[in-house]
RNA sequence: CGGGUUGUAGCGCAGCUUGGUUAGCGCGCAGCGUUCGGGACGCUGAGGUCGCGGGUUCGAAUCCCGCCAACCCGACCA
């Protein structure tokens, strides 16, 4: 039994962080790069990417935008036009200096994110009220810097999407932000079995530029939030930097409303450490590179008549749609391939061996539940797809039940304290920047958001007792 | 960038206090054999710039100085 313990990981309990690190590396989602901060995304992980950006991009195609690709590198000039931008960019660019041997003449930015070069690009292309609204997204990779990396969750380098569309009117780009805002909703709940918050961000949190940001806010096992998507509406702000108009149906020269969106490789670490235990992983099927994995079980003769079974059952049920794996191979025992399996998060595990032949089923075992139960070996396959999504509602609703929990509605400091120690503080805020900050610096709680579904509710500061100002509660807790 | 911890084989560690032959152990890896229903076992074997640089010494993983890196806790952030 100690040798079993040193094999397994550290317990959520005793150190999330040291759980979160060993699982990663362990289940061989990714690895760390060579420089501070940057992560290699083994096939594993990657994968989970991959199917989590086939989600989204048909959803960004399906409400009209193309995507299109911009370049890495922004000249420093471009950066530096619209002035709350670069101020908030500024500490975590990375900046070539030196190019082809030589100092360049004027340095170039590698891109934190692209404003500013779509920006750029939106006003030669965009000329007619004709030409709008102009809808691109594009799957890029940014560099920002960071101080304090940590695997998925904040890495120099990450893989995102971002969304850039350009509108006559502020009401156009106020609906797209919605737009955005509800395929990320989707993603988040149906792919990812996320339960998110949406709400607008205070002053204090939102995005450098923009006029107004939308999060979606979810909360990890260690009661932590993680911002896992946003949408801003950037107003005319950039449009004025880069001169992004149009001359309207009138014949007015006009400035457009801009908005820009995106998702990360963050959210993988969101779905980590939503749904993770002590065992390991817990993937959502939607997202689980493989949904069921085939232990075969025997050796010799027992094991090839077996085999025939698994590859017969594996074939019935790639049929179905269904990502299935046999794992076949012969050094391992079974008991080590389940541990395994069970660390890299495969929802449905199937053994299959010469006693389940001779009784004529399949043994399931569910990694959610644990349990195990015993088919007819004739029904299993068309039996898995329905578990499948029976899985994934049920992993959605333990997520749920999780942050509900968690989150409390306060009404004194002492409940606040407490609440953002384990979870969502819910409470009234007079809305001014140095109380937010106060609260940051005595529990490391800041503004997750100003949820739209909270009922109207007036009364005085959590913190300092001052006049409430949002007419509603928000929310607070620490995050990644 | 502050505070803390740690750097010895792919991973996890011991050895360092009190300097002294070929630097150990567990896991993993390779070969062979036996195994196979919850992390199998035996035998054999490969694998090391002891984080880097300097110093003290007849002799440094061990003592001294400097540096670097990683991780954790903060400040910054998707």
């Amino acid at each position: 039994m100690a040798k079993s313990n040193e094999r397994a990981i550290t317990p959520q309990s005793e150190d999330f962080s040291a759980w979160y690190n060993e699982l990663v590396l362990r289940a061989e989602l990714a690895d760390r790069g060579p420089v501070r901060g940057t992560m290699v995304m083994r096939p594993y992980g990657y994968r989970i990417w991959e199917l989590l950006q086939g989600e989204l991009d048909a959803r960004i195609k399906a409400t009209g935008h193309e995507n299109a690709y911009f370049p890495l590198f922004i000249p420093e000039s471009h950066l530096t036009r619209e002035a709350e931008h670069v101020e908030g960019f500024a500490p975590e660019l990375a900046v070539v200096t030196h190019a082809g041997g030589h100092e360049l003449e004027e340095p170039i930015v590698v891109r934190p994110t692209s404003e500013t070069i779509i920006g750029e690009m939106f006003a030669k292309w965009i000329s007619s009220y004709r030409d709008l609204p102009l809808l691109i997204n594009q799957w890029a990779n940014v560099v920002r810097w960071e101080l304090r990396p940590r695997l998925f969750l904040r890495t120099t380098e990450f893989l995102w999407q971002e969304g850039h569309t350009a509108h006559a009117d502020e009401a156009d780009a106020q609906r797209e932000t919605m737009v955005a805002t509800g395929f990320y909703e989707e993603v988040s709940r149906e792919i990812a079995a996320l339960p998110v918050v949406i709400g607008d961000k205070t002053a204090s949190e939102r995005f450098a530029g923009a006029k107004r940001t939308v999060s979606l806010e979810t909360l990890v096992r260690d009661g932590r939030a993680i911002q896992s998507a946003t949408s801003h509406y950037l107003g005319t702000n950039f449009a004025k930097a880069f001169e992004i108009n149009y001359t309207s149906a009138e014949g007015v020269e006009t400035l457009c409303h801009t908005t820009s969106w995106g998702m990360s490789t963050r959210m993988v670490g969101a779905v980590i450490m939503t749904h993770g235990d002590d065992k390991g992983l817990i993937l959502p099927p939607r997202l689980a590179p493989h949904q069921v994995v085939i232990v075969p079980i025997g050796r010799d003769s027992e094991l090839e008549a077996v085999l025939i079974r698994a590859n017969g059952l594996a074939e019935a049920l790639k049929e179905l749609g269904v990502r299935v794996r046999i794992d076949d191979r012969t050094t391992l025992s079974p008991g080590f391939k389940f541990n395994e399996w069970e660390l890299r998060g495969v929802p449905l595990r199937i053994e299959l061996g010469p006693r389940d032949l001779a009784a004529g089923v399949a043994t399931i075992a569910n990694r959610l539940s644990g349990e195990k139960e015993q088919l007819s070996i004739e029904d299993v396959a068309a039996e898995i797809p329905g578990r499948l999504d029976a899985f994934q509602s049920a992993l959605y609703a333990r997520a749920l039940s999780f942050r509900e929990e968690h989150t409390m509605s306060v009404d004194s400091r002492e409940a606040f304290d407490a609440a953002v120690a384990v979870g969502f503080a819910s409470a009234l805020h007079c809305g001014e920047r140095s109380c937010e900050e106060e609260i940051k610096e005595s529990t490391g709680a800041t503004t997750r958001c100003i949820p739209f579904e909270a009922p109207r509710e007036t009364g005085s500061c959590v913190a300092c007792g001052k006049p409430e100002h949002y007419g509603q509660r928000i929310l607070f807790a620490r995050a990644y």
